[in-house]
DNA sequence: TTAACCTGTCATCGG
DNA sequence: CCCCGATGACAGGTT
């Protein structure tokens, strides 16, 4: 099961640092709009997001050091309780095919090693400032020592700690001082926090029971240790130690990026530069988050065991440590026919910024929205709604969709077009130039067009359009209504995949009309030249016919002169050019005629001419 | 800073 | 009358 287990993390980590490409983007198009945008009304918009990011950044932190917490209390609770701990070790310990994966099953199965992390990281909370618990954990994240071994795993990572320093568990309870158990006790009663704990609850104990590689009693069995009540017990050492890691390794990362608090969450299942190989080299210096990205990777392959991994599905997946990724994940789960218009509670795009009294505006006052309106809403700056919108807009569509429209036609193809545009880029390094430099440098056409398009995916994701933008837009006629009535939808919505698809149309349209226009252009001009062309043969065969003209007026004139001198009248005298002049008949007979008097000439006096 | 260019969108027309 | 493509005009962003 090791073996199975290496190929879903390689896609979906391709596929983080796709969404973190994406995010890049986004996020530099809202700086951008930031910078250029002096609207009034968007810099109140963005002091207001400011004030909920940072807001949102701290129940981040509390749901990072929750998550922490969570890692940390199925450690020792595994080293308190050896009762499922056997099972598990048995079962996951096998020689490693992938040190990330071992590296897991150590940190989730040996109790040992908790204790070395526990040890670890509150020798690093102590000796360290708390700037340098970054790096400390950045120095760590030289490769992970792929070894079964757990107690290789912190010396190795952690070389300059004094071996000394490691204590058995007893000795870490002991430092659990009671004013770290009140902090964890006001902790843990934030609310925000334990409906994070309970929304993480539910996943894991769904997760684990799709896990095909690991014991499920035994991952059941450890998630069953996670009442709130046993939190305050086991909770200081991460408090003390990991989120300040963790969240001084993010601060450090994204020091340069305009990093809306949501996205931080999936930052961290993304590039793998930011997780598990750089950062952190395993769980136990990685986020929680991470460890459940994991997890929730098992579940999927024990889901659709017969699939490979699915973008889509990496990306929901990774979406689902938040709460859109949450609600998207039910949603895959759940029939789709009520996902248009889902009662559950659980609304997929205000998911991220439910504690936003803008999303509920944006949510609900979509209905009826104006282009305009939505665009105020959609491009403010710095906005993590936009980011996030964005971010998700080409894989938010549920898999079931997406097949739906590749069944319905062949027109799924610019879809999985789409989907492979931003492959392209993740050829590229994430990191490359960081934000300053890399997203906006190349193909900002084409990225442009994706902004575009994601507008109109950020209004039907608002909308809840159970269709891509490219199913609108491309899906036949007869496909298009048949998708249109076998969803019931709304007249906002209606309108909204109306215009889309309108605009989406005239777009196509304006740019073949463009097409033609260059091509009539190009066609034009190459008419031009050959008519130049032509036009300078006709004037060469012109001036030939003029010089050959010439020529023979010439030799004419000269054959004139040369018989009017041969001439002679009746007393033998030549006739005088001046007085005559020679004329031709129709038939042929030419005549000596005078000039002064033509007509009685002509009439009269006209007389034979005789040569000589 | 400005102009040229590109692209999306809307209004309109015609098939 | 409606649908849809074509196209001119305009706006906004990029170079």
């Amino acid at each position: 099961m090791m073996d199975i287990e290496v190929p879903d993390i390689l896609p979906s980590q391709q596929d983080m640092e796709l969404i973190d490409i994406l995010w890049r983007q986004d996020v530099d198009l809202g700086a951008r709009r930031e910078v250029f945008d002096q609207n009034h009304r968007q810099k109140v918009h963005a002091l207001q997001r400011r004030s909920e990011q940072e807001e949102e950044k701290k129940q981040q932190r509390l749901r990072d050091e929750q998550k922490a917490l969570l890692d940390q209390l199925q450690l020792d609770e595994e080293t308190g309780e050896y009762i499922p701990k056997p099972l598990a070790s048995g079962a996951v310990t096998p020689p490693p095919a992938n040190p990330l994966v071992v590296i897991q099953n150590v940190n989730f199965s040996e109790g040992d090693d908790s204790m070395s992390f526990d040890e670890c990281m509150q020798l690093l909370a102590e000796t360290f400032p708390l700037a340098e618990d970054t790096s400390a954990c950045l120095d760590s994240s030289v490769p992970p020592v792929p070894s079964s071994d757990t107690h290789s795993l912190m010396p190795s990572k952690q070389p300059a700690l004094p071996l000394a320093s490691l204590s058995p568990a007893p000795v870490i309870a002991d430092r659990r001082g009671p004013e770290m158990d009140q902090a964890w006790m006001e902790l843990w009663s934030l609310p925000e926090l334990q409906h994070c704990l309970n929304l993480q609850m539910e996943d894991p104990l769904e997760t684990t029971a799709y896990l095909p590689t690991s014991i499920p009693d035994v991952q059941e069995g450890n998630y069953t240790y996670y009442p709130l009540s046993n939190a305050p017990n086991v909770g200081p050492n991460p408090v003390e130690a990991c989120p300040p890691t963790f969240i001084n390794a993010f601060e450090e990362v994204f020091h340069d990026m305009v990093a809306p608090e949501p996205m931080m969450g999936d930052a961290n299942l993304g590039p793998k530069g930011f997780c598990g190989d750089a950062f952190y080299p395993d769980p136990i210096l990685c986020p929680p988050e991470a460890v459940e990205a994991n997890v929730m990777e098992h579940k999927e392959s024990g889901i659709l065991p017969e699939l490979p991994k699915k973008p889509p599905l990496n990306a929901v997946d990774a979406h689902s440590h938040s709460p859109l990724g949450e609600a998207l994940e039910r949603c895959k789960q759940e029939p789709m026919a009520e996902v248009p218009d889902s009662d559950s509670g659980i609304s997929l795009n205000p998911s991220p910024h439910a504690s936003s009294p803008e999303k509920s505006v944006y949510g609900d006052g979509s209905f009826g929205f104006s282009d305009s309106d939505m665009d105020d809403l959609d491009f403010n700056p710095g906005s993590a709604e936009s980011d996030y919108s964005e971010m998700f807009s080409l894989n938010f569509q549920p898999d079931d969709f997406q097949q739906s429209a590749l069944m319905l036609s062949q027109a799924g193809q610019p879809e999985a077009q789409q989907d492979k545009k931003p492959k392209l880029h993740n050829a590229k390094p994430a990191e490359e130039g960081g934000q300053s430099e890399g997203p906006f440098t190349k193909d900002k056409q084409k990225r442009r067009s994706e902004v575009r398009l994601s507008r109109d995916e950020q209004r039907a994701r608002a909308l809840r359009i159970p269709f891509t933008v490219d199913m609108i837009i491309n899906l036949p006629v007869d496909d298009f209504n048949e998708l249109m009535s076998k969803h019931q939808l709304n007249e906002p919505q209606l309108a909204l995949v109306r215009d889309i698809r309108r605009r989406g149309k005239n777009k196509v349209a304006a740019q073949n009309c463009r097409k033609r226009k260059m091509e009539n252009i190009v066609g034009l001009e190459y008419e031009l030249d050959s008519l130049t062309e032509e036009k300078e043969l006709l004037q060469m065969e012109r001036s030939k016919n003029g010089s050959s003209l010439r020529k023979m007026k010439h030799q004419l004139s000269t054959l004139y002169l040369q018989v009017f001198s041969m001439l002679r009248d009746e007393e033998g005298k030549p006739y005088s050019p001046s007085d005559y002049s020679l004329q031709q008949t129709t038939d042929g007979s030419v005549f000596l005629v005078p000039r002064t008097k033509k007509t009685h000439a002509k009439s009269k006096d006209h007389k034979p001419a005789s040569a000589d």
